[in-house]
DNA sequence: CAACATACCGTCGGCCTGGACTGTTTGTGA
DNA sequence: TCACAAACAGTCCAGGCCGACGGTATGTTG
């Protein structure tokens, strides 16, 4: 049988079904980032990802179910590019500098680089991520719509356990002061992302987070509280 | 001339307007609330105000001229109780205490009261207003509303500054840590705050606020590190 | 090869939205 | 008292949205 031909490269239903899949999550994030969930119609979504009207209602029965869809779908690229960034960043402290590989802005000349730094560094580069801005749009819509909301909810909860857990995991979670200092950093890092809403340069979150680097090592009694600023 | 007849209160038309305007922009923040910013229609907004359609487009011409109005009404008023409860404030911190008036969960046994607690509080109780969640709706609608956007951002950084200076007028602002110290926390329970996006009971914000609240010394030098938790 | 299942496509109707329009009542100035 | 302005009210229309439906092409199975 001809199954397998070379010059034809008839993919399988499968393959096919897969590919049209991400095609739509991709266009439906990009529109969430561009216009926003509300303007993120159907018709929108469609002409993005170059597909007929019916397609995208054959593999997303309703909107909802595509947001549904995009929820889980953003999660779990979010965590995989964390688990991969931390992956990263644990084998680089195990050659214990070998070279100077991500380079941050600064020489830290105090101290070579704490496994704070690094922590910093992760949660920073997820909220940096416009993809973030997309996590915000079904966020603020799931909170008056309850087909999101009942999805997004525990989604979200098991987001924070692993980006706890991957945290903890990368400055070492010894020191019982670590839970709580995570979450002051997420939560800070957090707010300073939602500072970009209203003042896109993003000048004075960089400033924010740079000294919160440096107030860390106060809280964890390794520095004088004189020192940090 | 029968003008001012007592019996009839027949209020000018200054007052009429003005009354049915803020009985529009009360209807408008309460449908933000409840059903989100793209679901607050004209019909809606006219609907929970009790009013006729023309009478809305009279008043506000446009649905963006709506919410543009919204915005600053919205910032006019989170100002207005922020210097309110500042000079509450104030006021029982100049009689030294007198008696628990504003009362916090807990007896602060360590340190009667400092500043800090009652500059945290005054953050936290802006954050935690529901109309802070109006106030969330509006941010990440502007983002992708120009309209919105243009006069959302002067107006955001005026509360921001106003809220900076307000808050650093409680605590004192001799010490330069201070601007950094308000920003921290501003973020900090900003971040938190979105927290009940998707875990509406906020205990986990408010277990987080507790903490930071007795970080802040730590920070200032006023305490050890091994203190605060 | 035949029959079926599934990916893909285009069109239609019902619904709702925002804004324009005309008409009515009430206050104010001449 | 009269004339004008402004607050208030109801109706209409073009446009966009979602979802249902019937139809075609392609792959898979017996």
């Amino acid at each position: 049988m001809t199954a397998t031909r070379p010059s034809h490269p008839r993919r399988s239903q499968a393959e096919r079904s897969a590919a049209t899949r991400t095609r739509v999550l991709d266009a439906t994030v990009a529109s969430l980032l561009e216009k926003g969930h509300a303007a993120t119609t159907l018709a929108e979504v469609q002409q993005r990802a170059g597909l007929a009207r019916g397609t995208l209602l054959h593999h997303f029965p309703t909107r909802a179910a595509l947001m549904v869809a995009v929820v889980e779908e953003v999660a779990a690229r979010r965590l995989g590019v964390l688990g991969e960034r931390a992956g990263a960043e644990a084998r680089a402290s195990a050659h214990e500098r070998t070279g100077p590989q991500t380079g941050p802005q600064t020489d830290t000349r105090t101290d070579p680089r704490t496994g704070w730094d690094a922590a910093v560094d992760l949660v920073q580069a997820d909220l940096a991520d416009p993809v973030f801005l997309a996590v915000l749009e079904l966020w603020v819509a799931a909170r008056t719509d309850p087909d999101l909301r009942s999805v997004l909810g525990p989604v979200e909860r098991r987001v924070f356990a692993t980006v706890h857990a991957t945290v903890a995991g990368v400055v070492g979670d010894e020191d019982p002061r670590v839970a709580t200092l995570v979450q002051f950093t997420v939560d800070l890092l957090t707010g300073a992302a939602m500072t970009r809403l209203v003042d896109p340069s993003g000048s004075a979150q960089a400033r924010v987070v740079e000294r919160w680097r440096r107030a860390l090592p106060v809280l964890l009694g390794r520095a004088d509280a004189d020192t940090w600023l």
